[in-house]
RNA sequence: GGGUCGUUAGCUCAGCGGUAGAGCAUUCGCCUUACACGCGAAGGGUCGUAGGUUCAAAUCCUACACGACCCACCA
């Protein structure tokens, strides 16, 4: 016999055993001759996702608890519906944020990757990200993923630097790849260069310097306004919009550039905003995208005061070489100060571009990149989004998307880091000279061979000595291919063949455009293929302030010790459960409680099943006379089949968390609620086969929503249903190869329910009577009823039983002559009273003030349905239908009303 | 500067054209032999504001306010 109290780690720890053991989840493909045979057509079409590759910088957060939950919810529920389902497991190495983590490891050794070199680096990495997946995939295989895990693949392992090999010599041939010199995104911190999207931007509070620049006459200049005064070492000019009457006469003047004391010129360019600050803006074209642009219009000088490391440069002057940003900024402007040109200081918040990773600033720095260019990409991407081959759930996500596609910059792939995929690019040092092995971001033009081993000599001069480019690819490089390098591209595998294109993909919009619209690109563009007709894009999950967990805020939850203290099938429907379509989820700790004691409300109702099931024996819908079946069978059973369909309907429109809703409001509020203890009433008689009705129905209801449920509580559910499977009959060894649930016909019963909500409806109202009375729970009480039409009367008398037990009765009866007894109390429903004597018990006032009470809700409730009855436009233009259900509305409203009118009016 | 989404019970959120719902919290009564991680009952909302469409609006439209997020090279 079960416990009263469920205990999830053994039971989730049994399972996940069992699984792994069946090799449960591995999913082999169906050779065919063909590619796109009726193998993917119909039901052997396969179902299959890719994993949101997890970084391995360290354990899984909620945020992937919640991608992962939905991800295994749809592999479950596919499988569960007899498609072969493919999950493919795997972890992405992560770049800059897994070298950050390394980085951080070796400073607390008082170490630095230059000191360990590169190999001895990537060494260390390797040895880390061994670790590293072993956690992540255990922390998945513990919350429960049906994950093919033989198929496990990772972003940085052989078979997917094929891939990336691959990928780049493609693009390399169609001339979508190339290296030029751009203003790029540089983090001084990760000392690397970043994409467009890679950079955060933060409003930030700062300041507004207005700096006076005199002519180099020593007469009074323009006076310039700027956020970054430690750039005005590197000026090479002062800009002015050309309209500016202002400054007309200033263009093609000489300033003199104070501290640095360089004679600098004044220009005139378009770009210039003559309301913004003064007018006037400093030009700084090392430092700055506009100012690069104004540069090279005007064939301005650059000149770099800050280095790749954040520190200035020998070109910002003796006294200001050395120190960093932030120090030198201080300086600046104290010698501004302490000169004299410094006129004004504004508070201004303004936003900063910040790295993603580290959060420090970025600074706008020239160099020679790699970029793929976009436009040629972007193209396919947007035709398969218009024409309906790609869609995005929830639809509100197309137009951002779209959007995003219609106005892409070359994405700039080139890091210089080590952990990473080599770019697979060679120089000649012959050709290039020696500086090629150290300055190699600074040479133009280099003109590099493509190869992933070193080539043995070159094209052009024969040269045979060789350096790699030392930088690496963008992370995100390699995860656009992840759809179809997971199944070993650019091989023709089987596996390809089979599982590719993939058919959903699972993930939260803040990697939209990073992942999700790179892997569109790359698909279309490498196997002329969408890589996913369908993703569904979720919220992220925030904690119960709404706030963004993070590390530095101290609101990260761990998903491990959720599980552990309210097991991981509470903590996935938790989860779910708030997942509505785009909407973020704010985490709290408390709504794991409610979806614990559901798993106990599970639990529970099956040990009660359990329990009445006396003998070993199968019980078969199928098998039973339909005419044993009695009204709340009848009603429960056209409950179910509505809920499974709902179910349904909800999981294949993408709204996991609506699914979840409606199995949790089925199987508590009407199987529980009402359903069991209706059934109490036969399996506690004698009467043998009324028993084995309500057990069948209860075994075949329970079983099913257990099995529907399995996807979103996949080991309660599993336990449960191996416990049920003896009167069942159900053989699969799993929950997922046993079919979903489904009723022999239609089951619908407009009747049942409608007599249902009838008896309900009395329940109830004799219910709050009794508590409002303090009627002792203890006392059984008596009850005759008056009125009412002659089919309710018939109802109530047929179903007495019902009443007696739900209510607590000892006694029902009709009265004819409508008489109510005396000391008794009167309830009003399905436009009848139902009298309750109640003498001894009864105080006459608090029953007066109980009716009066129920007047004035009833009051309320008839108004606002006679303002529709009393509207003639509504009896004329409304549907048919629609004023019918309002008449009928109306007369019980008003046969309430007069009721409870007239007992008060008997009894003052 | 554009764009998206939100504003519903104390809290967190469903509902998205026909008399306002759930969970949690609150109050009252119950250890009623499945479950106190439970059962029954109750209180609590002019559905952000102002207009409009409609017989009918929390639900559709238009403004506005507030909030969040995304995008954008404004010093």
């Amino acid at each position: 016999m079960l416990d009263k109290v469920y205990t999830s780690r053994p039971v989730e720890d049994k399972w996940s055993a069992s699984w792994r053991a069946a090799d449960l989840f591995h999913c082999d493909p169906v050779p065919t001759t063909d590619a796109h045979s009726e193998s993917r057509q119909g039901a052997g079409k396969p179902f299959v996702m890719v994993i949101p590759p997890p970084n391995v910088t360290g354990a899984l957060h909620v945020g992937h608890a919640l991608d992962n939950t939905l991800q295994d919810i749809f592999a479950r529920y596919q499988r569960l519906l007899g498609r072969p389902v493919c999950w493919i497991p795997g972890t992405d190495h992560g770049g800059i944020a897994t070298q950050s983590v390394m980085e951080k490891q070796l400073k607390a050794e008082k170490l630095t990757r230059q000191m360990l070199g590169r190999e001895k680096f990537l060494a260390r990495m390797q040895v880390w990200t061994k670790q590293c997946k072993t956690t992540i995939l255990g922390q998945l295989e513990r919350l429960g993923c049906a994950l093919d895990w033989r198929r496990e693949a990772f972003t940085m392992d052989a078979d997917r630097a094929d891939a990336v090999h691959e990928a780049f010599k493609v693009l390399w041939e169609k001339d979508l790849v190339y290296r030029g010199e751009r203003m790029v995104n540089w983090c001084v911190r990760c000392g690397t260069a970043l994409s467009d999207i890679e950079v955060e931007f933060e409003e930030r509070k700062g300041h507004l310097w207005h700096i006076h620049y005199p002519a180099a006459d020593g007469s009074r200049g323009p006076v310039v306004a700027t956020t970054r005064p430690e750039t005005m070492l590197g000026d090479t000019a002062v800009a002015v919009n050309p309209k500016d009457p202002r400054y007309q006469g200033l263009i093609g003047k000489s300033l003199r550039l104070p501290l640095a004391g360089r004679e600098i010129l004044v220009v005139g360019d378009e770009y210039v905003d003559s309301e913004f600050g003064t007018g006037a803006l400093k030009v700084t074209p090392a430092h700055d995208l506009n100012d690069f642009e104004i540069g090279q219009r005007h064939k301005l000088a650059s000149v770099a005061v800050i280095s790749p490391d954040g520190h200035m440069t020998a070109a910002a002057g003796a006294g200001y070489e050395g120190l960093s940003r932030e120090a030198a900024r201080d300086k600046v402007v104290e010698d501004l100060k302490v000169a004299g040109f410094l006129e004004k200081v504004a508070d201004y918040p303004h936003s900063v571009g910040v790295c993603y990773r580290c959060n420090q600033p970025i600074e706008p720095m020239l160099s020679w990149q790699w970029f793929v260019r976009m436009e040629e990409l972007a193209k396919p991407a947007s035709v398969a989004l218009d024409s309906g081959r790609f869609r995005l759930y929830p639809d509100s996500w197309t137009k951002p998307y779209r959007e995003w596609l219609s106005k892409l910059k070359d994405w700039c792939i080139s890091r210089q880091i080590w952990w990473g995929h080599r770019i697979p690019v060679w120089y000649c040092v012959k050709c290039h000279g020696e500086r090629i092995r150290t300055d190699f971001h600074q040479i133009a033009g280099a003109r590099g061979v493509l190869s992933v081993e070193a080539p043995e000599s070159c094209p052009v001069c024969g040269g045979i000595e060789f350096v790699q480019d030392p930088d690496v690819l963008d992370t995100w490089f390699s995860s656009a291919l992840w759809p179809f390098s997971v199944f070993r591209w650019p091989g023709r595998t089987p596996e390809l063949k089979f599982f590719y294109p993939t058919s959903l993909l699972v993930t939260g919009y803040e990697i939209l455009y990073l992942w999700v619209a790179r892997m569109q690109m790359m698909g279309l563009a490498l196997t002329g293929e969408v890589p996913f007709p369908e993703s569904l894009i979720h919220g992220i999950v925030r904690d119960k302030n709404g706030k963004k967990m993070s590390k530095s805020l101290g609101n990260v939850v761990d998903p491990l010790v959720m599980m552990d203290k309210y097991g991981t099938d509470a903590f996935r429907f938790s989860l779910v459960i708030q997942a509505h379509p785009g909407k973020d989820i704010p985490f709290a700790e408390s709504s794991i409680t409610g979806s614990r004691n559901f798993a106990n409300k599970l639990w529970n109702s099956t040990r009660f099943v359990l329990m009445n099931l006396p003998q070993t024996k199968t019980y078969s819908l199928a098998a039973l006379d339909r005419r044993r079946l009695e009204l709340c069978d009848r009603w429960i059973l056209a409950e179910y089949q509505a809920a499974l369909s709902q179910v349904r309907q909800k999981l294949d429109a993408y709204d996991p968390a609506a699914a979840a809703d409606a199995l949790y409001g089925f199987l508590w509020d009407k199987f529980c609620d009402w359903y069991v203890e209706l059934a109490k009433i036969r399996l506690q008689g004698k009467d043998e086969p009324a028993q084995e009705t309500a057990r069948a129905v209860l075994v075949e209801v329970l079983g099913g929503t257990l099995r529907m449920l399995h996807p979103f509580m996949p080991f309660i559910t599993e336990e449960l249903h191996a416990a049920l499977k003896p009167f069942s009959g159900v053989k699969a060894a799993f929950v997922v190869e046993a079919g979903p649930p489904e009723l022999p016909g239609d089951w619908s019963d407009v009747e049942a329910c409608r007599e249902m909500d009838t008896v309900m409806a009395v329940v109830t109202a004799l219910r709050s009577l009794r508590a409002q009375l303090n009627v002792p729970p203890g006392l059984k009480i008596d009850v005759v009823s008056a009125g009412g039409s002659a089919d309710v009367r018939e109802l109530l008398a047929k179903r007495a039983d019902y009443l007696t037990a739900l209510a607590h009765l000892r006694d029902i009866r009709h009265s004819r002559e409508g008489t109510r007894p005396a000391h008794s109390a009167t309830a009003v429903a399905a436009s009848m009273s139902f009298y309750v004597p109640l003498e001894g018990v009864i105080d006459l006032a608090q029953e007066c003030g109980r009716l009066r009470r129920e007047i004035g809700k009833a009051e309320a409730d008839l108004a606002k349905l006679a303002i529709k009855m009393e509207n003639k436009d509504f009896l004329a233009r409304a549907p048919q239908a629609e004023v019918e259900l309002a008449r009928r509305q109306y007369d019980a409203a008003r046969a309430r009303m007069d009721l409870l009118q007239e007992t008060l009016r008997m009894l003052s």
